[in-house]
RNA sequence: GGGCGAAUGGCGGAACUGGUAGACGCGCACGACUCAAAAUCGUGUUUCGCAAGAAGUGAGAGUUCGAUUCUCUCUUCGCCCA
């Protein structure tokens, strides 16, 4: 018997794959569609572990729904821009451009020997003009609705990438990429009105059922709505102002109001300008960062100005008015007011700058003696001490009462506010997609004629010079529109962009006038099923959301507002971390395997301390290279074992034994195949197996379960059984019709899993243009059903029956087994509960 | 600090809407084949106990005839936001 020879095998099927273009699909509105999508990866040179089990996850699908009679689309491409490869370029004196189609051309045949079923006929680039062309006519769509401008803002600026990052790009105060210390820079940047979609982009969540209730969750959090109230204080003192706004949702503690506390851009701020220590204390605030966390994390700092506020519920009462580090210009209006007794953060502050605490809310466990001592006291309650309002149930009775004053005295109104800012879009970087617009003389706007599009990029540019490298292409900058001398925009698009839309793109990948084809987008949008990581749960979908939204503002041609219909997330692919005796990692391919320890290959003398499994990364070593996997074990083995040991959802522990294991658990699988065409070549007396036949039905059922509920591992389990199965059954007597026919099906569900090896097994049997087979309901009956009989709850017994069995005869058949009897010792019984075809409990 | 989630053998994990806990795999042990080893095949493997049996799903309570599953409190861990 010839052993498998995966490698032989799998580039047989490769081939054939792409000599038949077996996975090109075409719009066919008579067929019904299935539209599979896996976050398209960045081409960072080699594939990862993370890459190998996410296209494996929606390979799976793609084939099953594509066997299950779906028009499946599939498709692969490029998230070509960005900063890697200009870091790389600058580094390495290269192109980009060539080193990204570099990487491409190695990934792409990486991802080849998976065998994916990919139509490579649709893939796409996100770095090339024909793609991106595209993307600046949505540019100027979104700019002509007014859903894009330009504003100076404070931004996150990286100094060493010498970029600006979006809030969420900076991670404990430093730039996600660079680690650098992030600082506060005030430039004209792009922004899209995302904001604008705040309230459709939440609603929007509702009927997203097939999405992860946590990533929802987040989504939710990031848009952060919050109902409250616009207060508008009077000022006295000796500055001309009267009033400052200030939002709120907490308006109910007002009673508790002691101080007022703005931001340092605050337009106050700007009678304040020659003062010396304003201005060093504003200093001192800039140090802290923008990100909500580090003013959350950092020491709370006011300057006290000369001005007192009013209490409008309470005007005989006047606080002071402090500039404040914690105050954020881009929340509410820049202003908050101080309620120490019931936030923390105005706690911090009234302690330090010594203000009054005054307790409004008592918790409802506390009688209104109750006071606010070493912590602010958030939570629910009812109100103390604020007169009229006295008695009120807090947080949301008490709320809505206290707007309703307010706006009755007009001294406030009721308002909804929004956690989500306008995603700024401008990075000041060369490897991105051109912003299309041009400023004149008086540096005023234009849009560049979508005639003239793609405003391409230049190439073979200096890229070591300090900023953005296009800042010094004066060649390329001047760019003559109806006659007027422009100067062309340097800053180009985040790669956020880039990947917002990228799946409208699929589904018309050549369309040379506009994006997509209007048929074709109505056909296949919206992805039925994405699927990728986790990190991308804010960022990302929420982008495509809203440009979604964006493109179908005011659109009567396009109207998609969710562009994902289904969501998926899988978990990361972790391994054991190895260290040597100085503490350095080392990485699995640095270590042998001697009886059950594990020593340092070049050195056998050297024992490496083993560390919990952790995601693989560069940096801890753990990291195993998928081409040595695919090159040693084959792709059906890699994408067994990424499938069998944790739930897609969660995260995997790669390992040597469980690899290793697949491998011969394909070999097993393929003895067994031999085995099949043996025994059909031979006669047998009997001529129906009715065991297998009703073992493939059931079979059929849990797998067809399993790959609904995304429960693959399941499916290995459900693979593993049935090879026992078949592999005792062959040794009974049957006809080679049964066997056939019942493997055959077993092949073809093995098809998603193993595409090399189930083929394989099929074309040796001969089989061609299968389907998904279907099971037979009348096949899944029991003939037996085993009763569970327990007695005060425990279990004593089993009874084997046939089904629908009437409690008093189970009961006789109980009275002859001695071991139940014997519990039951004459004992009375209270009562009997017995479940059909399951259990009887007994009582005593 | 807030939100979400998780906790089951030596390990990864099963257990449909409350009804036989530990499927399947890894590891381990023993056996077969072999001069031997590898490979392969077979058997066993929650714990305690010779056994009958008892205990057992992070801890503690509750609901129930019956709880891994539902409720509450707590602990630990993870992720996200701060």
């Amino acid at each position: 018997m010839n052993r498998y020879n995966f490698k032989s095998v799998e580039t047989k099927w490769q081939n054939y794959w792409e000599k038949n273009k077996s996975f090109k699909v075409k719009t066919d509105p008579s067929k019904k569609k299935f539209y599979c999508l896996e976050m398209f990866p960045y081409p960072s040179g080699r594939i990862h572990m993370g890459h190998v089990r996410n296209y494996t996850i929606g390979d799976v699908l793609a084939r099953y729904k594509s066997l299950k009679g779906y028009n499946v689309l599939h498709p692969m491409g490029w998230d070509s821009f960005g900063m890697p490869a200009e870091n790389a370029a600058k580094q390495n004196n290269l192109d980009p451009k060539k080193w990204t189609e570099t990487n491409i051309a190695n990934m792409k045949t990486q991802l080849k020997k998976l065998g994916l079923s990919i139509d490579w006929d649709r893939e796409i680039s996100t770095c090339n003009k024909d793609y991106y062309k595209h993307q600046q006519a949505f540019f100027l769509e979104l700019f002509e609705k007014k859903l894009v401008y330009r504003k100076e803002n404070y931004v996150n600026w990286d100094p060493v990438d010498e970029t600006v990052l979006a809030n969420e790009q900076v991670i404990d105060g430093k730039g996600w990429r660079s680690g650098a210390l992030v600082e506060r820079k005030k430039l004209n940047q792009w922004f899209f009105n995302i904001s604008k979609f705040s309230q459709e982009l939440l609603d929007g969540l509702k009927k997203l059922d097939s999405w992860p209730n946590k990533v929802k969750t987040m989504q939710k959090n990031w848009i952060g709505k919050s109902f409250g109230c616009e207060i508008d204080f009077k000022i006295e003192g000796d500055l001309p102002i009267k009033n400052i706004k200030c939002f709120t949702t907490r308006p109910d503690t007002l009673f508790g109001f002691s101080f007022l506390a703005l931001s340092v851009d605050h337009e106050v701020s700007k009678f304040f300008k020659n003062n010396m220590d304003f201005v060093k204390f504003k200093q001192e605030c800039s140090k802290t960062g923008t990100t909500e966390e580090a003013i959350a994390v950092g020491e709370k700092i006011g300057f006290k100005t000369n001005l007192e506020a009013v209490n409008p519920l309470n005007p005989k009462q006047r606080v002071p008015v402090y500039f404040a580090n914690f105050v954020l210009m881009d929340y509410g209006f820049g202003a908050v007011f101080g309620c120490p007794a019931h936030d923390q953060r105005d706690f911090d502050f009234a302690k330090k700058y010594d203000l009054e605490i005054k307790t409004v809310v008592r918790p409802l466990d506390q009688d209104d003696k109750f006071e606010v001592v070493d912590e602010a006291y958030p939570g629910p309650g009812i109100l103390i001490n604020s007169e009229f309002l006295n008695g009120l149930t807090a947080p949301e009775n008490s709320i809505l009462e206290t707007i309703k004053i307010l706006e009755k005295k007009k001294l406030g109104k009721k308002q909804i506010n929004f956690r989500l800012k306008d995603w700024g879009v401008s990075r000041q970087r060369y490897w991105g997609c051109p912003i299309p617009i041009a400023y004149d003389k008086d540096g005023k706007a234009h849009p560049i004629p979508k005639s003239m599009l793609p405003v391409e990029l230049p190439e073979n540019i200096d890229l070591n010079v300090k900023g953005n490298p296009l800042d010094s292409q004066n060649d390329w900058r001047k760019i003559n529109v109806d006659g007027k001398n422009l100067s062309m925009e340097t800053d180009t698009l985040d790669t956020f962009v880039c990947s917002s839309w990228y799946y409208l793109r699929f589904c018309s990948p050549t369309e040379g006038k506009y994006g997509f084809k209007k048929a074709d987008v109505d056909y296949w949008m919206p992805v039925d099923q994405y699927i990728g990581g986790v990190e991308h749960a804010i960022l990302h979908l929420l982008y495509s959301r809203f440009f979604m939204q964006a493109l179908s503002h005011e659109n009567k041609n396009f109207n998609i507002l969710e562009p994902f219909s289904g969501l998926f997330t899988q978990g990361m692919v972790c391994h054991e971390t190895y260290k040597d005796s100085e503490n350095n990692w080392i990485s699995p391919d640095e270590i042998e395997n001697i009886d059950g320890k594990k020593y340092l290959k070049k050195d056998k003398s050297k024992l490496i301390s083993v560390g919990p499994s952790e995601s693989m990364s560069k940096s801890k070593k753990n990291t195993v290279d998928p081409e040595n996997i695919i090159a040693n074990y084959g792709a059906d083995s890699a994408r067994l074992f990424i499938l069998s040991d944790s739930p897609p959802e969660k995260d995997v522990q790669w390992s040597e034994e469980g690899i290793l294991s697949s491998f011969k658990f394909i070999q097993k699988l393929w003895k067994l195949n031999q085995k099949v065409i043996d025994e059909s070549k031979k006669n047998h007396k009997k001529d129906y197996d009715d065991e297998i036949t009703k073992f493939t039905n059931k079979y059929l059922k849990k797998v067809h379960d399993n790959l609904e509920s995304f429960s693959y591992n399941k499916i290995i389990a459900n693979l593993y059984e049935m090879y026992s199965f078949f592999n005792k059954q062959i040794e009974k007597t049957y006809t080679k019709n049964t066997i056939i026919e019942n493997y055959q099906k077993i092949l073809i569900v093995m098809t998603p899993i193993l595409p090399h090896f189930a083929n394989e097994c099929l074309s040796i049997l001969k089989i061609k243009d299968f389907k998904w087979p279907e099971y037979d309901v009348s096949m899944l009956k029991e003939e037996n059903v085993n009763i569970v009989i327990q007695i005060n709850g425990k279990k004593r017994g089993l009874v084997q029956t046939k089904p629908n069995i009437i409690e008093e005869k189970l009961f006789e058949i109980i009275k002859n087994d001695d071991k139940i009897m014997k519990h039951l010792d004459q004992k009375n019984i209270k009562k009997k509960i017995y479940i059909k075809d399951k259990l009887l409990n007994i009582i005593i």
